[in-house]
DNA sequence: TTGTAGGCGTTATCAC
DNA sequence: GTGATAACGCCTACAA
């Protein structure tokens, strides 16, 4: 690879016009400029990134922690995040934890030592106090999660608000016997949602049967085996919350497989609202996040952080309930 | 940020005993090497990559080219080269293009600039001979497309005779009638699945109907767009073969809502084998593609080219057609 | 307008 | 076993 020196050497310049040129910094000649450029192109010149990093002491580059990028939630979000990221010159990479704590712990040291200018975590799961102390002052900001001792800024919907109005529409609709497709506890998002179910039940003095949540973890199958569990074991069960569409769309044929006709026999509420809920067969109720919205202002914060400016230690973006066909008033 | 300096005077060492420890490479005593881990984290010291990077001239690192990160069939291949990367004590990074030619173009070169040890495109966007002139001697591999001039080495199915084989599944149930959901026509992989279908016509001596094909860009909504065209404007088709399976999904909405019942009324084959496809209703019959094995061939290719060892510069895996309930026989 | 030189944080090669 | 020291490729005072 040629490195600076080579194109000096080659123009007949020293190093210092060459970067000059290389920064179109002016105070180069239009001709010594031709010739630099000319030299550049010539041997195929490209900046070393690492060296210039290095000297520079920033790098432009911001990396992004992704739990799981088969789920398409979050890759709007992502998208989100990218747009933001090219209009301020910064470029957008992405790791991918595949939900595991360890992975994320490792990724967190690696991009330390890569001394990128921050980090936007969609992930949250190795435990609070390590992360911080992982990241040590390089600019972080969570997303769609946060960490319970809010020592990390985030941006994010009210999730317990939005599960407690997913569930309401359902006893809104007259059920009665809701179960509830729940993720991992370890995540603070599915405690929230479950915390949201719970309170929708309690205002309509509705006795909670444990029995009727199932933890999953967010996967088609997983939805289809907890949803067919759920329905087995409790075949009184009219209606359920799933605490994300991929699982709600698991147990719609979970529901399919024994007979159910949803929504005349048993209605399913999902949350996040990605693309497929309104290409299944029926159209899913569900609650739209603003996932492009969260990966903008995630971004925007970050950049704040990594300027120095004041932030807002927590955004809460506007979810709604997007009523489709899955739901319908119990008969 | 501590450096290596820092822990040195701390630990009352030079800066090249610490770095001896760092990379535990004997020669030190036990009692140094000791008070050198005190030091270390005393300080919360973190090596700095790029220096590293810079002295060693590599990065262990690679980098995967993903040209939309919300399609679930990549992030199966991307699994794939994450395992491969995670034996070899490589880490494994992510860009997204968005399909976007330029995009490509910009992290290729950023990428160059970065000094990464290899690439993994799943993307060919870029005009051939501008993606071998910007990474010019980086090792780089191509995954699910190719390069028509065969510079870049590959790995993929075959994807002409994978689609005349299911296209030969419908001409078998008796069709006649055939759409084509294609992909954009710059694509080389959907101009080969495309000639696929046509070859499968020919074979069964089917005179072709170019107006049955249609060219979406593989999203949900262009899947149910152009199917639902297709259906207005020549209701006689009685089956499409969708050349992906996202495209197959959004089509399959569109026959819904024109009273059409899959499979009786209308027979669909995806492509690609989504975990979706088991899941939507009715489940889809698909070309089954090994993602994962693609993704963990490239990685053990581009690891070849790293390390200077001969490689096949073609490798074509294994695909099947997987018959599920979206087909049936032609009434 | 251009060149010289020092240093970003490491590691590797020498000596001792 | 340990410590100077040079070098990786670049940028930026400072000089000229």
């Amino acid at each position: 690879m040629a490195t600076i020196k080579d194109v000096a050497r080659h123009a007949g310049v020293s190093s210092a016009t060459v970067s000059r040129v290389l920064m179109n910094q002016g105070n180069v000649s239009a001709k010594t400029a031709a010739a630099v450029q000319k030299s550049i192109a010539q041997l195929g010149y490209h900046p070393n990134a690492l060296a210039r990093q290095l000297r520079r002491q920033h790098t432009q580059t911001i990396y992004v922690i992704i739990p799981s990028i088969d789920n398409t939630f979050f890759s709007e979000v992502y998208r989100g995040i990218e747009s933001e990221a090219l209009v301020h010159h910064y470029q957008a990479f992405l790791v991918n934890t595949n939900n595991d704590k360890n992975q994320e712990n490792l990724f967190l040291s690696a991009l330390v030592q890569k001394q990128t200018d921050g980090i936007i975590s969609l992930s949250a799961a190795a435990a609070t106090g390590v992360i911080e102390r992982q990241v040590a002052g390089l600019p972080m900001v969570i997303a769609c999660q946060y960490l319970e001792d809010g020592s990390l800024p985030n941006v994010a919907i009210d999730n317990i608000a939005a599960a407690k109005e997913a569930v309401t529409h359902l006893l809104d609709l007259g059920h009665r016997n809701i179960g509830c497709l729940s993720g991992p506890a370890t995540n603070v998002l599915y405690r929230d949602r479950l915390t949201g179910y719970l309170r929708a039940l309690a205002e309509h003095d509705i006795p909670v049967n444990m029995g009727y949540v199932s933890y999953g973890n967010s996967t088609l199958q997983s939805g289809y085996d907890r949803g067919l569990e759920l329905l087995l074991g409790h075949p009184e069960i009219t209606a359920v919350f799933a605490a994300g569409d991929v699982m709600a769309i698991g147990s719609m044929k979970a529901a399919r497989r024994l007979g159910r006709r949803i929504p005349q026999d048993y209605a399913v509420v999902g949350f996040d609202d990605l693309d497929i809920t309104r290409f299944c067969d029926p159209p899913l109720t569900t609650i739209h996040q603003p996932m492009f919205e969260i990966g903008k202002y995630s971004m925007q914060t970050l950049l704040d952080l990594i300027e120095g400016k004041p932030t807002q230690n927590q955004r809460l973006l506007e979810y709604r309930l997007i009523v489709r066909e899955s739901t319908v008033e119990h008969a």
